[in-house]
DNA sequence: CCTATTTTAGAACAATCGTTATAAAATATG
DNA sequence: CATATTTTATAACGATTGTTCTAAAATAGG
């Protein structure tokens, strides 16, 4: 019953996403928020909460509809082929996006306000289930000798946590192909029997 | 002649930078800084310039004193063992701050507005500092037979500033002594011949 | 001692911030 | 058709933002 909404949740955080990805919580004003997903204030407040619930719930967005898909795709793939596509994926987003955004989550991991424990928790999650991915394929890896034993999977897995985080860092301030690519060139020497 | 000034440069920028460090350039208030340094709004203004100015002149403080003399101490060192101390130098600051603040510079590097051009070269210049340095304890270790020389230094060089990125952000929101463990260990892997 | 010059002090500025109050518009149900 | 309920629209709110203005304080040089 009662008035229909005009418009779909989805489309609204892909633009809320957008902005947050681009520019952090602090740089993006709720008037920013207004003009780019082209509602309301009143309709914003009403549909998703307060500004940093926004944040939120956009963040969520992101890691649910980039990153999911992503991973996913890669979890077919025999292993060591998983985390060259895996990185080289993450290679060509970081290079081709205009704008060099990076990568929302590393983000918002340097934007967490230092007494917001609960969304530091988020980011800290959302992290450790890409190193969850990450551990799972070098462990397949390690076992059919495709990928190199002398580490641990888990220490391999953090290590791949960092440079990728490192990886997304350097995007947005260095966005140099070969600075990029140098680093990801490594991963080879260092996965490889 | 004329009045004296009643503090010191130094002393107000160790303030401004701790501040600055922990909470970024957006979520430090004016107000912030005037408490914090303990001079008053109008002798920042006189002394430093605006909030960005004063941030500016905060992270070049930081990088000086910082880091530099940090990065002289290891060049005295053989090859192998200069990246060794280097890298676990980072890990011990990384763990022992009580406040998980990461490092300035990697921090700054997400703070920079996507338009300010100029802040956003300062900060590359400043990695690329890093990244020269690790460059030549390299290049000097595969001369002397101390450091792997399958890959260029050049790309080990990226690899380890991406390493160096990575490991800073990840203190910050999941400062957990075996995860940053587990991302350096696999460096001796990599680095020994 | 007087004047020039700089620093300090604290209030005040307009602008923008996130958020909410008020009322009109639009549908579902009775 | 009337009522209940939700969403929309617009304006306004107080608080906080970065910055500046005015005037007092403190020294150096003549």
């Amino acid at each position: 019953m009662a008035r229909p909404r005009e418009f779909e949740e989805d489309t609204v955080l892909d633009a809320a996403l957008e902005r947050f990805w681009a520019q952090g919580f602090d740089a993006t004003s709720m008037r920013d928020l207004i003009e780019c997903t082209g509602l309301t204030g009143a309709s914003l407040y009403n549909a998703f909460g307060d500004k940093r619930s926004l944040y939120r719930k956009s963040l969520d967005h992101y890691v649910q509809r980039g990153m999911r898909d992503r991973m996913a795709r890669c979890r077919d793939l025999p292993p060591a082929q998983a985390i060259a596509v895996f990185f080289s994926d993450v290679l060509r987003r970081s290079l081709e996006d205009p704008q060099h955004k990076g990568c929302m989550l590393i983000n918002a991991a340097l934007d967490v306000p230092p007494d917001d424990a609960e969304l530091r928790q988020a980011v800290a999650e959302n992290l450790r289930a890409i190193e969850s991915f990450l551990y799972a394929i070098i462990a397949a890896g390690q076992a059919d000798g495709t990928i190199r034993a002398t580490l641990s999977a888990t220490d391999m897995a953090r290590h791949l946590l960092g440079v990728l985080a490192g990886l997304r860092v350097l995007a947005r301030v260095r966005p140099e192909k070969e600075l990029l690519e140098g680093i990801v060139a490594s991963l080879q020497d260092f996965l490889t029997p």
